[in-house]
DNA sequence: GAATTTTGTGTATTTTTTACACAAAAAGTT
DNA sequence: AACTTTTTGTGTAAAAAATACACAAAATTC
C-alpha cells in the first residue's frame, strides 16, 4: 500500500476520475447500471456513502493508457461487467470546483452500449443494479447532470451511428427496433413509416426460427445484415428521423 | 513563487491543462490560432521549444472553475484575445498515456469561433499568429490529432447549430456565407440551391449600405435576423446541407 | 466599349417524407 | 368452437424537399 503523502508535486495536481454511464435495452425499456456506494477501506471512497452512483474511479496515473481505460476497469471492478475499452464513448469532462467535497477532482464521463441480455447474468448484483430510465433514483455527486448529458449524446449520436443495433440482441423484431428509437429520440413513430423506411437501408435479413411466443401475432425476426451495414456506415451515413 | 514540493497527495495524480482550437474566417479561408512555444520561465513549460503548437495550459486547481476557465484563462494569457467561457465547447480529453514526456498530463481540448476581422488586431502577433487550414504547420505533443479531431467536431456541430454565423463579421454577403460552409464541410454547393434553402430559413436581412468594393458585381449585404434566428434554435433546427 | 469576373435569380424533375386503414396472426374468453 | 382482444404486417397517394440546370446584370480591367 502506499505511504501517505508520498507523491509531491511543485504546484497543486487535480484527481482525475473516469465515470461510466451504461445503458442497457431489455426489448421494451432503457436501462442503466448504477452502483452503491459503500464504506469501503479506501479513504477516497467516503463520500456519499449508501447513495446510488455511475460506476467509475479514479486514474491509474502508472498503468491507465487513457481514461477510457479507466473507466473499462472500474466498470469491471465495480460492477463485473467486462467491456473493451472501445466500446466507451466520450461524454465530457465534469470539472466544476467544488463537484467533489473532498478534493477537486475532473471526471471524464463516458457512455457505453450492451445487449442487456447478454450481459445481465455477468454483472455483479451485490453491488450493481439496472434501472429502468424512469425509475432512476438521486444520484451522488453531479451523477445526475452526467446521465442527462450522456443521454443527450446517445440521442444525436443515433443519427450518425446505428447505436441501437449495439443494443439489441442478435434477433430482434421491427416493433422492439421501433421501440428502442422511441425510447431514446423520444417520439412515436408511425409502424408502417418506420418499417419502409428500416426496409430501404437494407440492412435487416429476415431470420427465421421459432423464437419468443407472445399474446399475440408473432412478429418477424430478423438479424443484422452486417456487410450490407459495414458498407453503409463506412459511406458515412446518417439515419434520418 | 511556490516551494518545490509543497503539494502532496496519497496517489498519484496527473496534471491537467485545458488547451483551444480558436478557428476565425477572414471571407475566404478557415484559419486557426497558433502559439510558438518559447523557452519560458515556468520548468513545467520546456518541453518542444520552438514549436507551433495550440494555446493552452495547465488548470489551476484552486482558481479555475472549470477546464472552460483555464481555457479562456490560458488563451488570454499566451494570445491576448479574451473570450467569455461560454465561447468555449468541449472537444474531449487526450489522455494518452505517454502524450507528454515530461510528467503524465490529461487534456481537455476546447474549440471557438470567432469573427477573425474583429479579434485580429486584439491577437498578441509577438507569441500568436494565424494559420490558413492549410497552412498549418506540424504541431507539438498531440496538438496534430487535437486539431484534427477539433475540426471533425466543427464538421458535427454545423448540422445542429448555426456555428457559421459565429465566425462571420456582422454584415456579410452570400457568397462569403456559402464559401463558409464549403470550407468547413469540404463540399461545393450549387449557388442557386444554396440560396434558396438559407433564405428559406428566413434568417437573413438585407442590409444596404456601401460596404466593401470588389472586382466584379457587388454582392448584397445581409446581416443576421436575430428573432427568426434565435426562435429556430430554440426550436431544436437542424440545418441540412 | 469590349472582355472578364462574380453575382443574382426561377422552374421543372426527382426524391423523400408524410399521412393514413384494414386484414392476418396468435392468444385468451366464453 | 366461435368470439374478442391485442399486436403485427403491409401499400399508396399527397405534400414537401432536394436537385439539376442557364442566362442576364453589375462592376472592374484592359
Amino acid at each position: 500500500m502506499a505511504i501517505k503523502g508520498q507523491y509531491t508535486y511543485e504546484y497543486p495536481h487535480p484527481a482525475v476520475t473516469a465515470d461510466s454511464v451504461v445503458f442497457g435495452y431489455d426489448g421494451k425499456e432503457l436501462k442503466v447500471l448504477l452502483i452503491k456506494r459503500g464504506a469501503e477501506k479506501e479513504a477516497s471512497k467516503t463520500a456519499f456513502v449508501g447513495e446510488w452512483a455511475l460506476p467509475g474511479g479514479f486514474l491509474d496515473v502508472e498503468k491507465d493508457r487513457t481514461v477510457a481505460h479507466t473507466a473499462a476497469r472500474e466498470l469491471k471492478e465495480e460492477t463485473g461487467l467486462k467491456l473493451s475499452v472501445k466500446e466507451f464513448r466520450e461524454v465530457g469532462t465534469f470539472s466544476d470546483i467544488k463537484r467533489d467535497p473532498r478534493e477537486r477532482v475532473i471526471t471524464v464521463a463516458h457512455y457505453a452500449l450492451v445487449k442487456l441480455a447478454e450481459v445481465e447474468a455477468a454483472t455483479d448484483a451485490e453491488k450493481a443494479e439496472w434501472f429502468a430510465w424512469a425509475d432512476i433514483p438521486h444520484l451522488a455527486f453531479d451523477h445526475d447532470k452526467i446521465l442527462r448529458v450522456a443521454f443527450s449524446r446517445l440521442k444525436q449520436d443515433i443519427h450518425f451511428e446505428p447505436v441501437g443495433f449495439e443494443l439489441l440482441p442478435e434477433v430482434f423484431t421491427l416493433p422492439q427496433l421501433q421501440n428502442l428509437y422511441e425510447s431514446i429520440l423520444e417520439v412515436k413513430f408511425d409502424r408502417r413509416n418506420f418499417a419502409n423506411k428500416m426496409k430501404h437501408y437494407e440492412i435487416l435479413s429476415e431470420y427465421s426460427n421459432d423464437m419468443p411466443r407472445r399474446g399475440t401475432r408473432t412478429p418477424i425476426n430478423y438479424r443484422f445484415d452486417k456487410d450490407n451495414y459495414d458498407r453503409l456506415k463506412s459511406n458515412g451515413f446518417q439515419l434520418e428521423f
